[in-house]
DNA sequence: GTCTATAGTTCGATAGAC
DNA sequence: GTCTATCGAACTATAGAC
């Protein structure tokens, strides 16, 4: 019995890494006690249920974004341009594993349901929209920025699905090449 | 007479239903039976198990899809813009409900797995872009016409994604509006 | 309808840090 | 000797299967 000290951060982070890979439904504690090295029991010292375990999962995966990847379409500092590439090499991190997009596999999974994690899905998307829609809108007028946006991030998403299902990671590099401004 | 009041196609439809809408992990037999009328026992008497009800309802969503969607796309004594209109009229069924698509439903949540069944929803996918190849060569060349129709199809997966999460048929409608050749 | 496995969850105990 | 992190056992519900 290793008395090892798990932060809830750590926790947080191997949780999120097998959820993406696996879904929420299909990540059982005890798949996920395994990954952290804890017992399923101890779960639940820091986390009111597997709800809520889900919901502090997608919120830290929302900060990092929003903090490391979202955040470089706001340095109005930078040509458009510029930061469109800035952003698409930060999203470059989608393309180390093949396991996809946590919020796109958790929009799928969870819609029918009205899990209390879903706000945080949408979010993220209304959110992703809107700072590709602050790049465009650099060059074409609001109305038309706004619409290229969703594009792009169906865009990816739909080519994020491919690169899951086939297990090939060229589905996204090529969409990520098509995306210029 | 052992007769069965409730056939192996409506079992099939009524599954697929479900499924469309709570995915396939998401549904239990409980579901399934009660929505089928009939109580789970019945399940295995045409099916081996819920992996083989589940392929079988795949297969049978493939034929239709390949049968009225899909077909139109090779009747090449029309032209290819009106062959595309028909297509997308055809996808319609789509906006019907806002279930979204079960092959890209299927795909994001078992593709860590290796069940049986996702060979079907490669073979779906593998398909459409086909349709939509044959359809874009008419007016480019085999290269271009391929990644125009990866492109489409990316691009309607993505749009049915946000349209089961939002609720919101538009981002479907406005995908579909884009599609043009 | 019943069986078995497993899921999520609860509870009480314990071992060390302060 | 209280506090925090952790574990082990057990409970309850539900799943898939026949």
């Amino acid at each position: 019995m290793p008395l090892v000290k798990t932060s809830k951060e750590e926790i947080l982070q191997k949780t999120a890494q097998v959820i993406l890979r696996q879904g929420y439904r299909n990540s059982s504690f005890a798949d996920l006690s395994k990954a952290c090295g804890i017992r399923s029991a101890h779960f639940f010292y820091y986390f009111r249920d597997k709800e809520d375990l889900m919901t502090q999962v997608l919120e830290l995966t929302y900060q990092y974004f929003k903090q490391k990847v979202l955040s470089v379409a706001y340095r109005d500092d930078l040509p458009a341009a510029e930061r469109l590439e800035l952003l698409k090499r930060k999203l470059n991190v989608l393309n180390k594993t093949e396991s996809g997009c946590m919020f796109g596999n958790a929009a799928l999974e969870n819609s029918h349901l009205d899990n209390s994690f879903l706000s945080v899905v949408r979010v993220f998307f209304t959110e992703f929209i809107a700072a590709l829609t602050h790049i465009y809108s650099q060059k074409y007028d609001e109305t038309q920025a706004h619409i290229m946006a969703t594009q792009t991030m169906q865009q990816l998403e739909g080519a994020i699905m491919m690169m899951k299902l086939f297990k090939d990671r060229s589905y996204l590099t090529a969409a990520m090449a098509r995306i210029t401004i």
